[in-house]
DNA sequence: TCGTAAGCGAGACGGTACGTCAGGTCTTAAT
DNA sequence: ATTAAGACCTGACGTACCGTCTCGCTTACGA
């Protein structure tokens, strides 16, 4: 009636698999049964947990400490922006696994909602939250289209992780967030 | 010693089944001998002439009349903007060609390089003379990051293209050059 | 310290659902996952009791009824090898699987061990014992290779059943049995 | 319209591997995979032109010099007989292999077709000729059902091949011949 | 004008990975 | 201790495409 219950080993073995097969060979190059072959896992095993190999590597970023979302309260919109810019730039090493995650969610809608759900929907709330807090104190306008402003910050970084042709440090993040801070600004035009 | 030149109409085959296959199955499913097949080619005549299967369909959108980049003119780049952004959203029918290919060109380097100069740069190249335009007018504050503008647009716009979380219809364009509008006029602090 | 004895139940239903699928499905198709999945019973079980899907199958043909060999005494050798052949060709119904098993004894031989002394020698014996009574009433010579002739006969037999070039009949059985009459006789050539 | 033709050295590869497979093995380890890898062939090859593995084998049998099936003449049915059985004997190194084919005509019934006709149907006319020889002689009676003589003779030699219960071995073949030389002889009952 | 060099359709080739199936082993909770 | 359930590793299956390679056949140049 209950069966074997599911390997917390085997379950741990193929994350860490994935990530280092990324780590060696990057996005493009993973494979199930590389997977499978370093986590010394049966191939159905992973097959039976996860619907791709894209599938596994969400889970593996989650559950990476690194990948913890650094909300920063500094006082002011301004320097809030800067902390999280700044936070989120410095996780460039992980900029392929991104981009790859984002080309899979492309492929195959079933993995996109689950990319957009598991992992971009706590990053959109994070920084919205900041921008509630920035509203609440008066230095964004009553009116503004928050949504928007998160995806002119989100769409701005990933357009840049994607296309490459751009840096991502610490000075665009400044002027992104310099961007930002005044638009949102009380009194602009609507 | 020159031998048979290549032939057009091969050319034009391909060209002509990748998009057709691509509006039946759709970019994931897309592969050479699909094309090939449906084109009446040899699979050699393809990889002779391209390097993977993204540039055959790079050749093919390039080729597509719809593609050219309307840059308007209305006097002001308040207006410039809304038109210009409603050109853009409304070649929605091509989103799912143009979100698979910046997959595959995360996937493919090569790939990457060819889209960034063949495709992309034109498209921004546009935007960028739409704000010099609008700089020499006043509109534009002088110690603007251009860059950064085409950025946050095009940044924006892909953002939703390839996340799908809200809609690109004429409000949100209208927003989003009232946002960059704002945040480009003259005067506002650094 | 003795523990759950085993359960007949799971035997019965096990040896009944192996004969289910090999009349559904034939020999080939034949696994243990379904028979256990049919009996509503673990494959540990199945592997518990039994070395192989063949031996299964074994057991389950062994237990029916069907099986018992009939060993006619008609008074002369001849009529005796009438009612045998008859006897064994009426069951025409198993030859699918017989076949079947006597291939599984050719690719394992742990079964062919299983196969040749549970189920062919008696077979063997009871055609032997046929010949030695016509032997003791002078119907066949005194010095003939009794083996021989079982063999001559369950080879006809099987090697029609294997190759299905030819029928397998009551007229086929008179032949046959006319045959070995005759070549059974006293006063041959040694 | 034509395309590259089929390499001759493919072919031989697959088939020499299947032979070195089978020799190296047992027909019950013979793998699909096994054989391409050591043939330096894809798998794809060999699907291409064979519809199993055990197709693959027949046709490296057939190739094999050694195959060639001997139809002695040497002047009396009962010489004939002892030298076709002594010949057909000599090749008990192929025995695996042969069980091994039979027991798959048993579970594919499209290889049970090309195994009768391209390799059981020759043998067997190769006797039935020397039969029809021998009744040309007046050694075998003019109304002797031949088709049963050729079972009886195949059938015994099949049975202890498949079973392994008795010898095959010379005198075997001698024993053989004298019963089935006596049981054609003209003149017997029918 | 005619050879020849390259392009062409076709399709076989060696590979890699796919996703599935079944094998035989193991680990649970329940009996 | 045995059972049903079912997860586990293993290994082979047959398929899909990859990118390369020969074929026989055009085609247009240039000697």
């Amino acid at each position: 009636m209950t069966g074997r219950p599911r390997s917390a080993a085997a379950r741990a073995a193929i994350l860490r698999a994935a990530l280092a097969e990324l780590g060696e060979r990057g996005y493009a190059a993973l494979t199930v049964e590389g997977i499978a072959a370093r986590a010394g896992a049966g191939k159905q095993t992973i097959y039976r947990w996860w619907p791709s190999k894209a599938d596994v590597v969400l889970d593996a970023l989650l559950e990476t400490a690194a990948e913890r979302i650094a909300v920063p309260d500094e006082g002011s919109l301004r320097a809030d922006l800067d902390a999280f810019l700044a936070a989120t730039f410095s996780q460039s090493g992980q900029h392929g696994v991104l981009t790859g995650l984002m080309a899979q969610s492309v492929l195959d809608p079933a993995f996109a909602q689950a990319f957009r759900e598991r992992f971009l929907a706590s990053r959109r709330a994070a920084l919205r939250g900041l921008l509630e807090r920035a509203r609440a104190r008066g230095e964004v306008d009553a009116g503004a289209d928050l949504d928007l402003l998160v995806d002119v910050v989100y769409g701005t970084l990933w357009y840049r992780m994607l296309v490459g042709h751009a840096p991502l440090d610490a000075e665009a993040g400044r002027r992104l967030a310099a961007l930002v801070t005044d638009a949102a600004r009380p009194g602009r035009p609507g």
